[in-house]
DNA sequence: GTTAAATTAATAACCAATTAGTCATTAATT
DNA sequence: AATTAATGACTAATTGGTTATTAATTTAAC
């Protein structure tokens, strides 16, 4: 390092080294850990690392956080958890058809979530569930369970409605789960570097997606063909 | 361990500890690798564990196997790459229709791949890429390209002989493609405890997906409700 | 306003455990 | 006796978590 004097809190205030800073550290090491989580896995990401990208050393990472496990559960809180309670309570509010909350729905979670790091963290839990089954069980009832019921909920309206055909709730679920979860997946890993003529753009296979559910569900507005889903 | 002597080539034939096996040894490894890698993941499975079950000790691992890259890249080809020639070979002599054809894929995948320990190298592979640049790349030029070009050639059939909707291939090979690794991604993460009345039934999921994709191509057989697609 | 004592945020050296890969030695087999 | 398959002790590097020590702040005293 070329010099130790560092901007803090206030822009264009210098700190000393070892400045204290406690408010604002516990935020520093979160966006730090999603960072790494994000970029390498759970597993592959070393404490220390995390320290030094948040600016403090090993030590203060675990004076904050009891463990390497807790760090990432405030992670899933700050990120994903701690947002479901808005998110339903958009749905619940919706006005127009189910189509159109649906297609919103599935946009919005890739504008939201999908397009941003913290679809690292879905593709990352799915990668090392099996390593790390606290973990996963963790994920499990806070992300997936809410999440699931989401879309249940979505697809609910549109059957009591009359809009839908009275499907199989449970397929329908993961009708709309797996395109968005390959989604998540698929940009996290080999979507990284395949950027030809022929690679995928998140926006175009989302769009084929929905117009292709929507169709099997029975709505009849649009035409699914897989070439082009809107004009 | 209660006894040092083992079962050895011949069944009910016992061996010496230091048995010398050239022949058999690297069959015995790759067997071994492909299912502690499924396991556990590829940076988690310890060479020294492989060894073991494959009872040897990790010297004799790196007496046939260079490297754990190295290795690695064997069970691909042992269990993946080393069949396409002989899937590109039953797909190219089919007879019927193509929209039984993709049937036939995707339902012989299950059972040939998604159904057994092989799918676990693809959720490996898509979990790990961003850690193994080098083992993506092989795996990326080995498997997934041959992998797509299998279903471009299905789709691209089914359009020339005017049983598909003129559609653009590049999101045909993707939509096909999404749900198998959907499934493979989940069976081995978060499918592998759930078990309720909503746990996920591959079958059923894959069945409802093909009449799905089917109903968007454009052919009129079945009625591709969620609910269910076959009677 | 100044200074000294008390408090606590931050550090860095340390520990115990882990692991890919090597190599001199051992023992089947020829 | 010669060959070579198999071994296991060893190395060098790594890492989650701990703790004694250091230094920035706050409080209290004057």
């Amino acid at each position: 390092m070329s010099s130790s004097i560092r901007l803090c809190e206030v822009a264009a205030t210098v700190c000393a080294k070892r400045a204290r800073r406690k408010e604002s550290r516990p935020g520093e090491l979160l966006s730090a850990a999603l960072e790494l989580f994000v970029e390498k896995g759970f597993a592959a990401t070393r404490a220390e690392e995390i320290a030094k990208r948040a600016g403090v050393s090993k030590g203060t990472l675990f004076l904050y956080f009891a463990s390497k496990d807790e760090l990432f559960k405030a992670v899933v809180r700050e990120n994903i958890s701690g947002r479901f309670p808005e998110w339903r309570a958009r749905l619940e509010s919706f006005q127009g058809s189910t189509d159109e909350l649906l297609r919103v729905f599935m946009t919005q979670w890739w504008e939201h979530v999908g397009d941003t790091p913290v679809s690292g963290i879905t593709k990352l839990m799915t990668s090392e569930a099996a390593n790390f089954p606290e973990l996963a069980a963790f994920y499990e009832s806070e992300v997936i369970r809410p999440g699931e019921a989401l879309i249940r909920h979505i697809l609910e309206r549109g059957v009591e409605r009359g809009e839908f055909h009275p499907i199989d709730i449970k397929y329908g679920v993961y009708t709309v789960l797996a395109p968005m979860l390959f989604l998540a997946m698929w940009k996290h890993s080999f979507g990284t570097h395949s950027s030809g003529a022929d690679a995928l753009v998140p926006e175009e296979y989302l769009s084929v997606q929905i117009e292709t559910i929507l169709y099997g569900l029975g709505v009849r507005t649009t035409t699914p063909t897989l070439k082009e889903a809107h004009p």
